[in-house]
DNA sequence: ATGTGTGAATTACTTCACAGCG
DNA sequence: CGCTGTGAAGTAATTCACACAT
């Protein structure tokens, strides 16, 4: 029924975004081409990857040149569906959350946060410069009216799978979860999680090993 | 020269800490013994994933009963070398080094925090509960004296490599990088990167195919 | 010359499926 | 029986290497 053939990895759809980044700050310098080798290097991955993936695409380069940087940017945004901007709902406005939201990375890169969200009445109404911390109740009409459909939970791991189904139900179907705990959802959402203690625990695994090694071979 | 035949490849490092967090929630939970299988529902890995990951270290399970839950998560503790805490050195005091200085989950989880660095004079000095911003004059001091191994970089892209650059001089082995470029780092080092933005990219190609899918079908 | 695009080869990772143990 | 541990089988991802375009 459908047409489209293949189906393109999804570690290839998430080097995408790193490849955008970099090609942005190639163009910001000023920097009109770049061959697969030098964009590989800047970004540590091999130059055939960054051949082969974009060959899931189409054809960006041109033989004995290298890439146009901003003709691939500009094609790597449509591919990523970047060419608007995509209106986030942020929900939890504690320590983290309050970070996120006046974070100014987020939009220079196609991502507007348009609420914040928490359930506590005392944070209710708190002003976040940009934004004012409402009500889950305004959280659901936001979401309904606007047709969001990416959203940012920053809540504690003890909340965040009632928020994950709260927002589902009311339409969202991209989550990036910075709650430690992995959120169950039903097909066709997505989930990306962020535990930066899982990332420094699987650094620690290695530093261990390390030191266990240095300290055999003083012997 | 090196014993050691098999090396534990990459991802199944990374899914360590992931079984770990999920055994601690069981552990808190009361609960003493769990399957491979119940442990895959609750993480979304299948049964068979754990059990060869965890085969790589040993022999954790009973035959017919599954794995004991504290007995399997001091294993996997030992294994990423979390029997003690990992005193940990963040770079940048802005907004969201803020909110990792004050976030509790690290010290909870074996991750303590043992000074915040800023090279702004007007953040040095900043009271942040539990620390004081510093200068990285002192910085480098403190890595030098306490030998601290692991570091979390929150400053601007800008910053970042001549920032790792300096923490790597000093004997920092793992970074875990908050600023959205890749850094690079000489062999040995390890660098763990976090960019929710690239993230919400990696979401929004499938949202945006399943965005045009709909309209198609609407015809 | 230089560097892309891509089938083929290789390497890595996951799943299967079942012997064997409690 | 139920569930682990694990070789074997099956997929997936990466790298190679080269024809071809500029």
């Amino acid at each position: 029924m459908d047409i489209s053939p293949i189906t393109i990895p999804d570690v290839v759809v998430r080097r995408l975004p790193i490849y955008a980044r970099s090609l942005a700050y190639l163009a910001e310098e000023g920097i009109e081409s770049v061959s697969s080798q030098e964009l590989g290097e800047r970004i540590g991955v091999t130059a055939a990857q960054i051949r082969k993936d974009l060959s899931y695409f189409g054809e960006f380069g041109k033989q004995g040149i290298g890439y146009n940087v901003e003709y691939l940017l500009g094609h790597i945004r449509r591919i990523l569906g970047l060419t608007d901007s995509w209106p986030v709902a942020l929900v939890g406005a504690g320590q983290l959350g309050q970070a996120i939201a006046r974070y100014e990375g987020f939009s220079t890169r196609g991502i507007n946060i348009v609420g914040v969200f928490d359930n506590d009445p005392d944070k209710v109404g708190m002003d976040l410069g940009r934004l004012i911390v409402q009500s889950y109740a305004e959280m659901a009409k936001l979401i309904d009216n606007q047709h969001i459909r990416l959203a940012i939970v920053a809540v504690p791991a003890s909340q965040a799978q009632q928020v994950v189904d709260q927002l589902v139900e009311h339409g969202v179907r991209g989550i990036l979860n910075y709650a430690p705990i992995v959120v169950q959802v039903p097909d066709g959402v997505w989930v990306r999680h962020i535990d930066p203690v899982a990332l420094l625990h699987s650094m620690t695994y290695y530093l261990a090993r390390e030191e266990a090694r240095s300290h055999v071979d003083q012997q």
